[in-house]
RNA sequence: GGUCCCGUAGCUCAGCUGGAUAGAGUGCUCGCCUCCGAAGCGAGAGGUCACAGGUUCGAAUCCUGUCGGGACCA
């Protein structure tokens, strides 16, 4: 991938400069957050009118919050203040609301606060404040709306993770978006962020992909061979045959699996990853590390996570009831070593070593889990697979289990994507070969779109992915919207640019902006004030899909703006009346590019110059 | 049978970790290019937030139950 495609997070990434890890030690303005500041402001007032007895002491201000009002009409922000203290308090939320009121009156950016509807407390400010808002959005660039709310906690990211047993498909393109996403946005959240991937190639299914490569390799030899037992058909093996001919020659050639087995596993395999980290790289998904769950085994890191856990006093031996309901036919009691993971929330206890003295799928996985611990992480996240929905509990209780309860294990699943073409679903069946990959999709659309399509959906509901209309570019595509009012911007730059107009941020960013005081002006300076306190709503509830609906609405705040210029010349961004009328409009045009280069940055998509 | 997710405009979906008269896109109707990029903008119409209780100043949001859809279940 390019530098510049990424400008608004590869700048600051901060894997590339360990040296600069934690983002308190960040040179630099402290990121702007007018939300944030007003709501520090309505917090002083509060604890003043305490210290005057107006208010009684010991009161949680938790709850006390300062949002944009969903109505315009209402003000520039809304705090419930008065509403969640009354009851404790003991006072009438009105009575609360006007001593507040008062006090916030001394402060220069506000200019009036009005107590409305149940006790709400409307604040508008003043305009300057708008103006600032730009300023800062110049002074700070893509770095502004970065956050400290992560505190330089190192969170582990978990995500793709797909078997190395082919190259990855759609249903696997979601999760490396999401996860991708989600990363990006911690680390501009104030998170030390590392990006990894687990590769399952521990189990009976690299097996089954080595005995695959053995027959592309019979048939590199020139034999006729039959793809049975499960084992994969795809084209995509032939040349890893080929390739493994050219490396061992015949020596494999009619020999019993015991001989090749374990060899060409581990080529296959490796083979496989390559492929994988080649899909990731189309998309612009790079990882920090990679995780061999073979490593697990052989090397007693399994037994060392499950003595931890027999530490503890949650590892016994027992035998669990039938799963209620349908009981499978070949159900029967058996006595199995059980983790007992309802100690840390989970339905039922779970086994982890089979009678016959073999782990269960779930031992690796604790002890992987319990690798993350061990090497410091404050926050786990792993993203699955909606299919994988049923390992969370015992995921979670694993966590709880090995930390003492003090790391967090955040399981985000997402919704396999529903694929369309010509209006008709359709499935892909790795096993017949006829899968749509992760490669053919971002051939044909773009990283971009593909990036952006799959952020505009929350990762637990489902996604149509309509293949025709993703690769028409059509104009529903809301990532056009948003690359549409970017390159809108770069446009006006050039433009200004070619009239001889300065227009680099330090010169916008020292321009009088007076003159940004049109409503539709107003409206978009005030988007742009909330990119901050949206960065920290999303990062807290690890929903890199608010990004992409922010963007949207930055997007068509600007585009209505721009309009309004068609009827009204002096809302247009270049004004016949010389460089200073002009530079306060232009501020505003550029502190919108910069907003959408970053969240952009966060999405992992261009920011483009233009787009005819 | 159990667990988890989902149910919001004709359709596809947002909805701020409990706030005021629930919002976009799309589709439909009607307007806007001698004007910085019309892949754009403006206006109209469209709702029992699946249903029933509960919690409280206040519920689409939290709790319980029912119905419906999906995923998973040694």
């Amino acid at each position: 991938m390019s530098l510049t495609r990424r400008l608004g997070v590869d700048a600051t990434r901060r894997r590339d400069k360990p040296a600069a890890q934690d983002p308190r030690h960040q040179k630099g303005p402290v990121p702007m957050n007018l939300f944030a500041d007003i709501r520090a402001t309505v917090l002083e007032a509060l604890g003043a009118m305490q210290t005057d007895g107006a208010l009684p002491e010991a009161l949680d201000f938790a709850n006390v919050t300062v949002e944009p009002p969903r109505d315009p009409g209402h003000g520039d922000m809304a705090t419930n203040a008065a509403m969640v203290l009354a009851k404790p308090a003991g006072m009438k939320p009105r009575d609360i609301a006007e001593a507040l009121a008062a006090r916030l009156a001394d402060d220069p950016r506000i200019t009036s606060a009005e107590v409305a509807g149940p006790g709400f407390l409307n604040l508008r400010l003043d305009p300057a404040v708008w103006a600032e808002t730009v300023r800062a959005v110049l002074g700070q660039g893509t770095q502004y709306g970065r956050s400290e709310l992560g505190e330089g906690l190192k969170v582990n990211v978990e995500y793709v993770s797909a078997n190395p047993t082919g190259p990855l498909h759609v249903g696997h393109t979601r999760g490396a978006v999401f996860g991708d996403a989600l990363a990006s946005l911690l680390d501009y959240a104030g998170y030390d962020v590392t990006r990894e991937y687990y590769i399952n190639d521990g189990g009976a299914q690299v097996d089954v992909l080595a005995r695959s490569v053995y027959l592309r390799y019979l048939e590199a030899h020139g034999q006729e061979v039959v793809f049975e037992n499960g084992t994969y058909p795809g084209d995509y093996l032939i040349a890893v045959g080929e390739t493994l001919k050219d490396r061992v020659g015949d020596a494999y050639v009619d020999q019993p699996e015991d001989v090749w087995l374990a060899e060409v596993r581990a080529f296959a395999t490796e083979a496989m990853m390559d492929l994988i980290r080649a899909d990731l790289a189309r998309l612009g998904v790079k990882m920090d590390h990679f995780f061999s769950e073979k490593s697990l085994y052989g090397t007693g890191r399994i037994e060392d996570a499950i003595a931890a856990l027999d530490a503890k006093g949650l590892i016994y031996s027992g035998v669990l009831e039938p799963p209620k309901g349908k009981v499978p036919e070949d159900w029967e009691p058996r006595e199995q070593t059980l983790f007992k993971s309802t100690d840390h929330g989970d339905d039922v206890d779970r086994p982890i070593m089979k009678s016959d003295g073999a782990w269960t799928y779930f031992a690796p996985d604790i002890a992987y889990h319990y690798d993350k611990i061990s090497r410091g992480y404050d926050l786990l996240i792993d993203v699955f697979g909606a299919d994988h929905g049923g390992y969370v509990k015992r995921m979670k209780a694993a966590v709880s289990a090995l930390s003492d309860g003090k790391v967090p294990l955040d399981i985000k699943l997402c919704q396999l994507v529903k694929l369309f073409k010509n209006g008709e679903p359709f499935k892909m069946s790795k096993r017949a070969g006829t899968f749509i990959t992760l490669a053919d999709v971002v051939e044909e659309v773009g990283p971009d779109v593909t990036r952006f399509v799959m952020l505009t959906r929350k990762n637990d509901a489902p996604l149509d992915f309509d293949f025709n209309k993703v690769m028409e570019q059509s104009r529903d595509n809301p990532v056009f919207y948003v690359q549409y009012a970017h390159a809108r911007v770069r446009s006006v730059l050039r433009k200004a640019e070619a009239a001889g107009i300065a227009h680099d941020d330090a010169t916008l960013g020292a321009a009088d902006l007076s003159g940004l005081a049109d409503e539709a002006e107003l409206t978009l300076a005030k988007k742009l004030a909330e990119w901050p306190r949206l960065v920290e709503i999303a990062a807290r509830s690890n929903e890199p899909h608010r990004v992409a609906f922010y963007l949207y609405e930055v997007a068509s705040d600007f585009h209505s703006l721009w309009n309004r210029g068609n009827d009204k010349p002096e809302l247009r961004f270049l004004q016949d009346a010389g460089a200073a009328a002009s530079q306060s409009k232009l501020a505003l045009a550029r502190a919108t590019a910069v907003v959408i280069s970053a969240g952009l940055g966060i999405l992992g998509v261009t920011p483009v110059e233009e787009m005819r």
